[in-house]
DNA sequence: GTCTATAATTAGATAGAC
DNA sequence: GTCTATCTAATTATAGAC
């Protein structure tokens, strides 16, 4: 995905009103779900007449793909821009690195994780598209990253799906939710201040020597 | 809710029809959102003409929140049963006890998280109704279950919302996602055997002492 | 490329027979 | 309590002027 010299469709920053369109379309997609959000609304919210979807995405469906695509090519960008800085660096500091940036991008972007948890827990065409197009290679990196630490006995012996659903669990959730946080705490999750205690107790939980209780 | 003793609405088992409408509904709203799931489907799914939910529940909103409040009573009658059988019990020991029998509804109920990420992530009338009525004695629940154990060192000094978002986040997201992990990993996250790994993994994780690395 | 007007479908809710 | 038939409103998508 969008890897510079495509055709047109591929760099939708190139018109500033796909570019309104598609962040209207991903705000509304990821607070309301797919179905919950209108084209109407979407339309509204960017400010342009509702027919001038279909002209630029075609359908409903293609809309959605291209605005879930945007956000997975800014977590490739972010966690890809972070391995690169890392090279020689042991394998536990890169983990823990990673995790941290991942925490933070979780805080940044929770539509990532909204559109996630809305369209992967019931099998269906947005499932297998997410997974093929976009999570798999995602999932993959996490899992060869985490076995050669629990190999090395790093970090305790639990096998790397139930590390990964730890992780994005306990990493994004609290964004997700983060109106519920402020309506039952009365702390908000963005707060940068809050996001790093997240960070710390993330990483803190995540990378426990195999020893403790 | 559900107090025994009160009108028959609040009652819905005792009438086959309303619980098998009930039980379609909890299926569909928590897989495809209020909004994805339609009455003709819930009808459809329960075996009863459309208009009968109305005539039963009144609205969408009011089946809605009849379906929702079955799967918290639910949770209620777990986790209360639980508590009420460890009096004497020191409260680290309970608080393990606890959160491996939270992990387990989880993995029994995923509707449970799949509707609360569906209605908490945006402001509006559902979210203020899930805090008030159940989401908000839950949470003070586990925040009085965590920071008597954090004020005496017994685990990390993490704040209480943290710790709950935490908790939730890492216990539920694998059951919640069942289908992509599926997809992903092969592996079944209901299987029983699955389930008991992720209830190591989650008290493991959260319960280490505070002086690992 | 952008807009107005509108077609075709589907949604939740109601009327009234049984 | 249950069902058939139907109303009104909202949805996505398209036709065609500018």
């Amino acid at each position: 995905m969008t890897t510079a010299s495509e055709h047109r469709a591929a760099r939708p920053h190139a018109d500033p009103t796909r570019a309104r369109i598609l962040e209207a379309a991903l705000d509304l997609f990821s607070e309301r779900s797919f179905e919950g959000a209108s084209t109407r609304l979407i339309a509204e919210r960017a400010g342009v007449p509702q027919p001038l979807l279909s002209y630029h995405f075609g359908s409903k469906d293609e809309l959605w793909k291209a605005a879930v695509g945007q956000v997975f090519d800014e977590l490739n960008r972010a966690m890809g821009g972070r391995v690169e800085g890392l090279r020689g660096v042991d394998d536990l500091t890169v983990a823990k690195l990673v995790v941290a940036d991942f925490v933070r991008f979780s805080a940044a972007h929770p539509e990532l994780h909204r559109i996630i948890t809305q369209e992967c827990k019931a099998e269906g065409e947005h499932l297998q598209w997410l997974v093929g197009h976009h999570i798999r290679p995602l999932y993959d990196g996490a899992v060869s990253m985490f076995e050669p630490l629990v190999a090395a006995g790093l970090i305790r012996d639990v096998p790397a799906v139930h590390l990964y659903y730890l992780l994005t669990g306990a990493a994004a959730t609290m964004f997700v939710l983060a109106p519920e946080c402020r309506l039952l705490s009365g702390v908000d999750p963005l707060d940068p201040a809050e996001v790093e205690r997240h960070v710390d107790a993330v990483v803190a939980m995540l990378f426990a020597a195999p020893g403790a209780p």
